[in-house]
DNA sequence: GTAGTTGCAAAGTTTTTGCACTCTT
DNA sequence: AAGAGTGCAAAAACTTTGCAACTAC
């Protein structure tokens, strides 16, 4: 994904917050502002803990609950995408509706790497038509091992984190 | 999915649990056969509670734990699989390996039906090659509208249940 | 008898909510 | 000034864990 493309989808997504906030009558305050643009700055999947640790960088009174709120109004424009890979926590992403892609995850490193693939996208369309359901959206996931885990030493990455899936 | 297959599938779930038990010297107590013949007897996807309810109706002084345990070493035998669909609850579904399977859910009704899709499985492995992982397992849900939701009057199964992704 | 199991209650996690105070509009 | 937004702490929802009593082997 060329920095291009990457400039103008958060030139978009600015504009749709701005359109959102609008609707909803919104306040544009200190916090809020600071939360979307680390959010919009970011490009992996982040917990909330991790987005409130690069807000309280800047701004160290900010609160878990306004974090919470704001990713909320962010998933509600269609800005984030909430995902829990197989483990309890949320993770959150920057993504525009129309940039939709799955994710590969590592079991041993949990490294997250993003893929798109068209073909699966229309079988899923077509699945979706023979049961009669009007699609709205999907979460593909795969688990795996990464190349590095593969190697007698195991990932350099890999560390003790929660639970994936077996 | 016919009578024969389930039935099978069962049969060979039995026998998989046998084998995980004596290898992990599980004692075969009633708590722990009640539960387990109360899950491979299900068909659906069913949380904690759920199960905890029926296995109460049997015996009602069994503790959450103890299904939270049980559940836990069907999982790890590969009998059981977990899923949340898009909501905080994890659901238990019996599902064997070879048997793997893919969900749609109504964001309306919350229905969850199943597919398999031979096609999406071959496309998965080349993606996961390409990027150089082996794969182990993978999570594929589709959201969408049945048809009953999709009728003025609504699908009559909806309730507000907790939420699923936007 | 030994050691795995159970049920309870307490503790842990992650997320939501109530409320008094603050800030935007 | 009105009321949306914030931060804190308490509550909620879900799951795990410590422990004394129990039970399979």
């Amino acid at each position: 994904m060329g920095a291009d493309l990457k400039i103008s989808a958060r030139k978009r997504a600015e504009k749709i917050w701005a359109a959102y906030a609008k609707a909803q009558a919104l306040r544009s305050t200190n916090q809020r502002t600071l939360i979307c643009d680390i959010f919009l700055e970011s490009t992996g999947h982040y917990t909330v803990d991790d987005l409130l640790a690069k807000v309280r960088a800047r701004d160290p009174k900010v609160g878990y609950a306004t974090v919470y709120r704001t990713l909320k109004h962010l998933v509600d424009a269609n800005i984030a995408r909430e995902s829990n890979f197989g483990d309890t926590v949320t993770r959150y992403e920057f993504a525009l509706d129309d940039q939709h892609h799955d994710h590969i995850i590592c079991l041993d490193c949990h490294a997250i790497l993003e893929f798109e693939n068209e073909e699966i996208e229309i079988l899923q369309d077509r699945i979706a038509e023979g049961l009669h359901f009007r699609l709205e959206d999907h979460r593909l996931e795969l688990f795996g091992r990464c190349e590095l885990a593969k190697t007698k030493k195991g990932c350099p990455r890999a560390k003790d984190k929660p639970g994936m899936p077996s």
